[in-house]
DNA sequence: ATGTGACTAATAGTCCGTT
DNA sequence: TAACGGACTATTAGTCACA
């Protein structure tokens, strides 16, 4: 079974780095505790789906992308 | 912001039902109770990452192709 | 075979701090 | 700025009786 935590937790910090938010804003802007959010890039916790939804609007993606392996190589996505 | 409960739900029972099994075999097989796959179905439980990924799994699929808005016309995905 | 409300046990999620 | 721990509270995990 993948380990689908630190999928998220991967997926998740990349995104956050790529909009240049620290843990502390993110977590601020969507009302979540930063030290969660450090839990869950480091993938130790296994956040419910709403938290995995409101994390993903802020950063302007999906859960559907944050749960994805990202050595998939989907080209025709961005293209 | 999107109603991922009721995405996952609807993806959950469409898929189930592709493989011909009941919520009480699918429940029983991943060692769930048969009421919280029902209340997943309908959109009312909120589950973790863990118990999505578990079902995910014994229905051939990801969590992410659950978490995905079915009505989305990505044509480029089975083309 | 499934939907639903109500319920306890477990854990998600917070808040405090230190490194 | 982020990792990490401990103690706490809110919510989910998991079960039941019944429709």
């Amino acid at each position: 079974m993948e380990n689908y935590k630190r999928i998220l937790g991967q997926n998740l910090r990349k995104a956050r780095e790529a909009l240049q938010l620290s843990q502390e804003e993110l977590a601020h802007e969507i009302d979540i505790d930063r030290t969660y959010i450090s839990g869950i890039e480091r993938g130790v916790r296994n956040p419910s789906l709403d938290v995995i939804a409101k994390i993903a609007q802020r950063l302007k993606t999906t859960p559907a992308a944050l749960l994805t392996r990202p050595a998939q190589s989907r080209r025709s996505e961005s293209a």
